[in-house]
DNA sequence: ATAGTTGCAAAAGCTTTGCAGTATG
DNA sequence: CATACTGCAAAGCTTTTGCAACTAT
C-alpha cells in the first residue's frame, strides 16, 4: 500500500466534503483531522492505534469520534473494514485502490495484499447458484512466509 | 449442514479420546458433553449460544470451560471457528465434512454453505507468488437473498 | 437559534485469567 | 495423591451509548 501525496489528500478531502454536505451531516475538524491521518498510512490500523496515535501527536479526538468517523467513511467508501481473525476491526484506505484480497503469515502477522480474479468467478457463480445478489466478500489466506524477516517480526509483534 | 447420528458421535467422541490421551489431557464429562452438544447442532453458533443452552439443558458448564474445550477441539480439528464479520468467534462441527465456505444474507443473517475449487486455485497460485505455505483461508461473500422468507427470518433476528 | 457532534465516562459484549476447590489418572 | 481441570467472579479488550457541553450551519 502507498503512501498518498498532499494533492491525493486534498482531493479525497473534497470526496469526504461533499458526502457530507449530501446528507447532511457536519464538517467537522475532527473528521477531517481523522480522515487525514488514515490516509497517512500504509497499514491495516485498528481503531485504538488510530486514536493512540491521534492523541500522541496532540490531537485531542475521543474514541467516539474516531469509530463514528470511521463508520462514516466506510459508509463513503473512502475506507474498508476487515476481520483478520482476532475479534477485532481492521482498517485500511480504499479510494483509488484496486480491489484486493489479504495474506496473513500466522507467524509474523504480517499482512500481505494480492489480486486474483477468479474470487469475482466464484461470486459470479455461487451468487447464481444460491439466488443471492452478493455485494462484496472477504477472502483472506494464512500462511506462513518463507522470509529471513519473518522471526524479526514476529519479535516485534509479541507484546 | 446436516444433523449426526448417535453412531456419528460415538465415533466422533472416540477421536476426542485418542486426541485427548496422546496430549495427556483428561477425559472430563464437561468435555464429552460439549462435544456431543454441538454435535447435535447444524448451524454457525458463537459460545455464548453453546453456553446458555447447555445451562437450559440443566448441564452445569462455566463459559471458561466451554471456551477452554472449544479451542481443544478447534486444535484436533473437530470443530472450526469463523468470522463472520461481527467481531465474535462463530464455530461449527467440522468431522467428516468437506470443507466448504459461505455466503451470508446482509439482511436475515442467514448463512448458507458453498464449495467452488477455484478457492484452491488461488491458495496454491498466490501462494507460490507471494512464497507463504498457505495453511487454510477464509472465503465469506455477503449478498442479499432472492427469498420470500428472507423478511421473515429479519424478523426473528433482530432483537 | 437549532440540531448535529464532540468528549467523557460508563456500560455493554465477548473472551481470558486467577484462584480455590474438585476429580481424573 | 499429584496435578489437570472446573466453576466462579473479576478483569481485559474492543466497541457502543448516554448525556451535557459545544459548534457548524
Amino acid at each position: 500500500m502507498s503512501v498518498s501525496t498532499p494533492e491525493h489528500i486534498k482531493e479525497i478531502k473534497e470526496i469526504f466534503a461533499a458526502h457530507l454536505e449530501q446528507n447532511k451531516q457536519r464538517k467537522t475538524p475532527e473528521r477531517f483531522a481523522i480522515l487525514e491521518e488514515i490516509y497517512m498510512r500504509t497499514d491495516h490500523f485498528d481503531a485504538e492505534t488510530l486514536y493512540i496515535e491521534m492523541k500522541n501527536k496532540n490531537f485531542n479526538v475521543s474514541r467516539a469520534t474516531v469509530y463514528n468517523t470511521l463508520e462514516l467513511l466506510e459508509s463513503c467508501g473512502l475506507v474498508v473494514r476487515h476481520q483478520f481473525g482476532d475479534n477485532q476491526s481492521r482498517y485500511e484506505k480504499s479510494y483509488n485502490r484496486r480491489q484486493h484480497d489479504h495474506l496473513i503469515c500466522e507467524e509474523c502477522k504480517e499482512v500481505k495484499e494480492f489480486c486474483d480474479s477468479r474470487v469475482f468467478q466464484i461470486e459470479t457463480k455461487i451468487g447464481e447458484l444460491l439466488k443471492h445478489k452478493i455485494s462484496h466478500h472477504s477472502l483472506i489466506l494464512y500462511g506462513a512466509c518463507e522470509d529471513v524477516d519473518c522471526a524479526n517480526r514476529q519479535k516485534m509483534t509479541k507484546n
